[in-house]
DNA sequence: AACCAGGACGTGA
DNA sequence: TCACGTCATGGT
């Protein structure tokens, strides 16, 4: 990641044709971000917990991120593991998603036809925690199945979007951390900072904030990749509380 | 004890 | 288009 880092640095001026220059803030903001926490090792994945997964009462330490290795998914269940988190994590915390995650791996149901051949019931009630079990349980099994009907082929995202379920965010998660193509996830704690920031308008839309993102980065992978978790890391620290927003050091990186 | 969490969708104006 | 209500468990 150093060297993407350090080539995001070198590129810092180079002004874009037309609109106001943005691309030196949004290379800061990643730069910045990047040197306070470090990779993030998104997208975690339950395999990589150190107890296995073998503990799931435990409700600190959530694990499962590979900071600095871009190399997962390695398989197709963990490929799928992400689809699955992607669907369940919507207007609910990570904490959350990881019980139901271990719920279903406990059942030997965290796979394709795993998750097919559980009964709804059962299926409810192991994604119980992560809410909204009723709509989620059906719409995970029209995931599922759309899932094994792709073959190894990389949806288009209108594909995604056309899926019960599956709006704006959870369709670039998916293509971003599930089938590793470059685009850039907006989740609500970007729409904060970038609002906060005053690098859009209050009521930009999801593609406004998606554009400001991708037509001022290198279009690469690992870079996407990590600044939307870096986004997320730095939101949990200064975007819960209304309160703070004030605080957040990005403000005065930017200088307007 | 309200409030919010790594949203999406249906509805009516 | 767009503001608003709904879905639901569990943390602070």
């Amino acid at each position: 990641m150093r060297s993407k880092t350090e080539n995001l640095k070198k590129n810092a001026q180079n002004p874009g044709s037309g609109k106001s220059d943005l691309r030196p803030a949004i290379r800061k903001i990643f730069n910045c971000l990047f040197d306070s926490y470090g990779p993030q090792g998104w997208w975690p994945l339950t395999e990589l917990h150190e107890d296995g997964g073998a503990n799931p009462t435990k409700t600190s330490s959530v694990q499962g991120y590979h900071p600095g290795d871009y190399t997962y998914p390695q398989t197709r269940d963990q490929q799928f593991e992400i689809i699955c988190g992607a669907l369940l994590t919507q207007n609910t915390s990570w904490i959350q998603v990881e019980k139901a995650l271990l719920n279903l791996k406990h059942l030997n149901a965290l796979y394709p036809e795993g998750i097919l051949s559980l009964s709804q019931d059962v299926l409810k009630e192991a994604i119980k925690p992560a809410g909204y079990y009723n709509q989620k349980t059906i719409r995970l099994k029209s995931l599922v199945l759309w899932f094994t009907e792709l073959e190894g082929n990389i949806p288009a995202r209108e594909e995604l979007l056309h899926l019960k379920g599956v709006g704006p965010e959870t369709a670039d998660s998916i293509l971003l951390y599930a089938f590793k193509q470059p685009s850039f996830v907006v989740d609500s704690y970007t729409r904060r900072i970038v609002t906060n920031l005053r690098l859009v308008d209050e009521r930009a839309d999801y593609s406004e904030i998606k554009a400001l993102f991708e037509e001022n980065l290198p279009k690469d992978l690992e870079v996407y990749q990590e600044y939307h978790a870096l986004l997320v890391e730095h939101a949990k620290r200064y975007y819960q509380k209304k309160s703070s927003y004030t605080k957040c050091p990005l403000l005065g990186l930017i200088q307007d």
